[in-house]
RNA sequence: CGGGGCAUAGCGCAGUCUGGUAGCGCGUCUGCUUUGGGAGCAGAAGGUCGCAGGUUCGAAUCCUGCUGCCCCGACCA
C-alpha cells in the first residue's frame, strides 16, 4: 500500500476525551473514530488489525474442533423470556420495537439463541459433543462506557457454545477451549494467565478469566510468578486426548492465580515472596461451564443410549476481538507509539523514502515495494512528500514491526537501513539482503 | 444511577468574570528555500462559538431549558 493513496488520518495531538494510552494511540494513529459514547468506527488501519486478530481467533477455534456459524444481532424478546433472562438482564440490554411493536433486542450474548437452534435439530447423544461459535457484534448498554474500545457498548465478540451429554463430556469441551485460549492469546503476542472467576449472572460453577498483565489494567490481580514463563501448548496438541488435555489444564491451574474478587490473601501469602506477582490485569477472555441452566428451561434435550432423554450440558466461551486491539496496545507500546506484535500488525514492513522525489531513492523504494509485495509481504510504502523526521514519527506511531529506511546517504554505498520497531535495533544492508530478511 | 467537569476552525486551546460582531499553536492549501528524527520565510482558505428560547440597541460572553461528551464512584461475561 502506498501511503500517499491510503486513508490514514494521523493526529499529532490526541483528542481531549481520550484518557488511557491505548485509546490515545488508536486515535492518533488514525485507527478508529468515536461515533457515540462507547461506539466506534474502525478506520482502515484499525480494521486491518481487527481482521488479523479475528483470523487467529478463528484458526484456534477451528483447530480445537469448534464450528463457525453466524447468528443475527437482533433477537426476539420471547426467546429471552423462555430462559427468564428478559426481565433479569436489566437496562444493560438494549430493547427495541419493530414496526409491528414486537419486542426485540440487540443481543448482548447468544445463549438463548444457540440453545433454540440446538434443540431444533439435535436429538441424540450421537450428535455430541458439539461446539458452535460465531463472531458477531454485541451491544451492552453500559451505564458508563469508558477507556475507548476496552469498555465500549458495541463490540465484536467471538462466542462459542459447547453441548455435551454429561458433565464429564462438558469438562472436556471446557478443556478444549481452555487450551485454545492459551494458544490464541500467545499467538496474539500476549501472556495470558487463567484465573478462577466468578460466574456472574450467567451462572454455573466452572469458570476462568484469562488475564493479561498491563499497568493500565482495570482490575488488581495476584498470581504465582511461574505463570509468566509457562510453556503454551504447541500447535499439534491433540484436542481429542481427554487425559492429555486435562493434564495441560491441571498444570495451568496448579498455581495460585486470582482477580481481586476471588482473592484469598492467606493462600497468596503462602507463596514464597519472590514468587508473588501482584499487578494490574485486563480480562481478555472468559470461559464458563454452566450445565443445564439454559437447556433445562428451554427443553434442549437429547436421547441417551439408555432410552431416556436429558438436558444437554453447556458451556460458553467468549473473546472480544475489538477490545483486544486496545488490550494489545496497552501491553505493547512506548513513548513513540504502538509496537505491534508481528502476527497482528496491520503491515509487516514500512518502507520509508527519506528523500521523496529524488531519482535514486524513488527508484530503490519502488523496487523494494514491488519485490516485497510480490513475495506476499504486507508493505506500507511511505511515499508522501514529507520530511524524513515526519516519516520516522509516523512509522513509530503506527507501530509497523519493520522499517526500511531508504535515503541518499545509504544508497550512495548501495545500502538501506532495516530497523526493528520493538527492539530499536538497526542494521545496514543491501536492498537485496533486506528483501531476503523481510520476506522470510 | 450519585458527584464533578467540558462543549469556540480538522486537533489542542485562549476569549466568557467585566456584553461591542472571534483569536493563537498545530494541521490543511499556494510559492520559494530546505531535506536522515515532526524545517524556515511569505501568503491563503477554513467557524450557524453544541441546540432552543429569553434579556439587550447589540450575546461566544448574562438568564432559562435541553442535548452531547469526559472524569471519579457505584455497576460490569
Amino acid at each position: 500500500m502506498r501511503l500517499s493513496r491510503y486513508f490514514l488520518p494521523i493526529l499529532r495531538e490526541p483528542p481531549r476525551e481520550a484518557e488511557i494510552v491505548s485509546h490515545r494511540l488508536m486515535l492518533r494513529a488514525g485507527m478508529m473514530r468515536q461515533e457515540a459514547a462507547g461506539i466506534y468506527a474502525f478506520l482502515p488501519l484499525g480494521f486491518r488489525v481487527l481482521q488479523k486478530i479475528c483470523r487467529i481467533v478463528r484458526e484456534e477455534q477451528d483447530r480445537s474442533g469448534a464450528i463457525e456459524m453466524l447468528m443475527p444481532t437482533i433477537q426476539s424478546a420471547d426467546l429471552w423470556r423462555e430462559s427468564g433472562r428478559y426481565d433479569a438482564y436489566g437496562k444493560e440490554m438494549l430493547r427495541i420495537q419493530d414496526r409491528h411493536e414486537r419486542e426485540m433486542l440487540f443481543g448482548p450474548t447468544n445463549e438463548e439463541m444457540i440453545t433454540e437452534i440446538f434443540r431444533a435439530y439435535v436429538r441424540s447423544y450421537k450428535d455430541l459433543p458439539l461446539n458452535l461459535y460465531h463472531l458477531q457484534w454485541k451491544f451492552r448498554d453500559e451505564v458508563r462506557p469508558r477507556f475507548g474500545l476496552m469498555r465500549g457498548r458495541e463490540f465484536l465478540m467471538k462466542d462459542a457454545y459447547s453441548f455435551d451429554i454429561d458433565q464429564a463430556g462438558a469438562q472436556h469441551s471446557y478443556n478444549k477451549m481452555f487450551v485454545a485460549y492459551l494458544r490464541t492469546f500467545a499467538r496474539l503476542g500476549l501472556k495470558s494467565i487463567p484465573m478462577r472467576a466468578e460466574t456472574g449472572p450467567i451462572g454455573g460453577n466452572l469458570s476462568h478469566e484469562f488475564i493479561i498483565l498491563a499497568s493500565t489494567g482495570e482490575s488488581e490481580v495476584f498470581c504465582h510468578k511461574d505463570y509468566l514463563d509457562m510453556a503454551v501448548p504447541d500447535q499439534d496438541v491433540d484436542f481429542e486426548n481427554v487425559a492429555g488435555l486435562q493434564q495441560i489444564v491441571d498444570k495451568w491451574t496448579s498455581h495460585y492465580a486470582a482477580t481481586s474478587d476471588m482473592h484469598d490473601a492467606e493462600a497468596f501469602a503462602r507463596i514464597e515472596p519472590h514468587n508473588q506477582v501482584s499487578a494490574r490485569g485486563i480480562e481478555v477472555g472468559h470461559i464458563f461451564y454452566f450445565g443445564t441452566k439454559y437447556s433445562a428451561p428451554m427443553k434442549a434435550v437429547v436421547a441417551t443410549g439408555e432410552g431416556g432423554e436429558v438436558p444437554v450440558h453447556m458451556g460458553s466461551y467468549g473473546i472480544g476481538p475489538s477490545r483486544l486491539v486496545d488490550d494489545i496496545i496497552e501491553a505493547s507500546h512506548d513513548d513513540a507509539g504502538i509496537i505491534w506484535p508481528e502476527p497482528v500488525a496491520p503491515f509487516k514492513v514500512a518502507v520509508l523514502n527519506l528523500k521523496q522525489g529524488a531519482a535514486e531513492t524513488d527508484g530503490a523504494c519502488g523496487e523494494l515495494y514491488r519485490d516485497l509485495t510480490a513475495k506476499g509481504v504486507e508493505v506500507l510504502y511511505d511515499d508522501r512528500d514529507e520530511r524524513a523526521g515526519g516519516k520516522f514519527a509516523t512509522a513509530d506511531l503506527i507501530g509497523i514491526p519493520w522499517q526500511v529506511l531508504v535515503g541518499p546517504k545509504g544508497l550512495a554505498e548501495g545500502k538501506v537501513e532495516v530497523k526493528n520497531r520493538a527492539t530499536g535495533s538497526r542494521e545496514t544492508m543491501s536492498p537485496a539482503a533486506a528483501l531476503d530478511l523481510l520476506s522470510k
